[in-house]
DNA sequence: GCATGACTTGTACATTAGTACAAGATCTCG
DNA sequence: CGAGATCTTGTACTAATGTACAAGTCATGC
């Protein structure tokens, strides 16, 4: 019957791009330790042979899906930073941002899934440290030496949201941000 | 040679109990997602064939060893309840505390992988939601509406030094409550 | 004593997993 | 054009996994 599927045109950067962002979407349902080559492969629409060909072991695909993740928020805290600039109120603008960043609930668990796994995996760390010395850098200008404490507010509090399923309290976290930053 | 092992005295409790310890060992380790029945039996010293005797499924086994790691650190927060209660300083006696219980790596790593796994597992959000909640009860008396400020504060920390593997800077932590408290 | 049920232990089985690899197809470059 | 590298796709193989179950052992009530 359908006999081999025909070949696609060629592009090994796509391919990769798609596994990687493949593997995010896996890991935000299933998390990191169910994350599997086929479930991959179905994702991307690809062969179970390409997650191989491009990425020599589990391991390898995972942490790519988990650097394209973290490269993307990247690009949103540099978005922030931007936004934070012209604030008003820059504690306000900010919950005001988390909560944005939380409406898509899937993304975010991502990288907490990635905290987590960097507890008990050194290879992951230096993305866990990016995020986090991203984080500190965006708040640094507007919090001072209270940045890493903000940071963590934020990164509790987000992780509480998303355990909880419940909305972020928006005022009372901008208030919190606020005092810490006083 | 070696037959069959002697059977060991009958105490279902006991082994209701050994396993689920051992569920928090291997999650601890490997991850909730990593964690098989045969890994707990192992740990537990126990044949494969008691895991799903005392368990149906393996969500049950795990669920179990959530539930008795949540336990334990209800009975830790009631001492925690008690030490604020006569601390001159309850911000430091609290960022006292939280170092303590950070102190044992392997076991703080549970807590957390139990907030990720609840985000995505509604079954479990309720042992997640036990831990906030007696969190903030132990706040209460002394943060009043900053309580669940100081909670996320607290995770928060708590998360970015497990991920990290940094030690917990104790003296920002306790700055940081009191002015989360003031 | 002995039958019934609860518990223990070892093993079996189907499924899924990670990874290797063969066979084409397409590209590059002389 | 043609050889060799690169990429695509499907399949194969072994190990590990969740779960079921048979067979044996112990307790308990008649």
């Amino acid at each position: 019957m359908t006999g081999r599927r025909p070949q696609r045109p060629r592009d090994p950067e796509a391919r990769r791009a798609a596994l990687a962002a493949a593997v995010v979407e896996v890991v935000a349902e299933v998390g990191i330790g169910r994350t599997t080559h086929r479930a991959v492969a179905a994702r991307a629409g690809l062969p179970l042979g390409a997650t191989t060909y491009y990425f020599p072991t589990l391991d390898d695909l995972v942490a790519a899906g988990l650097t394209h993740a973290t490269e993307a928020l990247r690009t949103e805290l540099d978005a922030w930073s931007a936004r934070l600039r012209t604030a008003a109120d820059p504690a306000a603008a900010l919950a005001g941002m988390v909560a944005e960043y939380l409406a898509d609930r899937r993304r975010a668990r991502v990288e907490y899934e990635l905290y987590v796994a960097a507890a008990r995996d050194p290879a992951l760390r230096p993305l866990a440290e990016a995020w986090l010395r991203g984080l500190c850098d965006v708040l640094a200008p507007h919090a001072g030496e209270a940045a890493r404490d903000v940071a963590a507010l934020v990164d509790g509090a987000v992780l509480q949201s998303l355990a909880m399923d419940t909305d972020l309290d928006q005022a009372a976290l901008a208030a919190a941000i606020r005092r810490l930053m006083a």
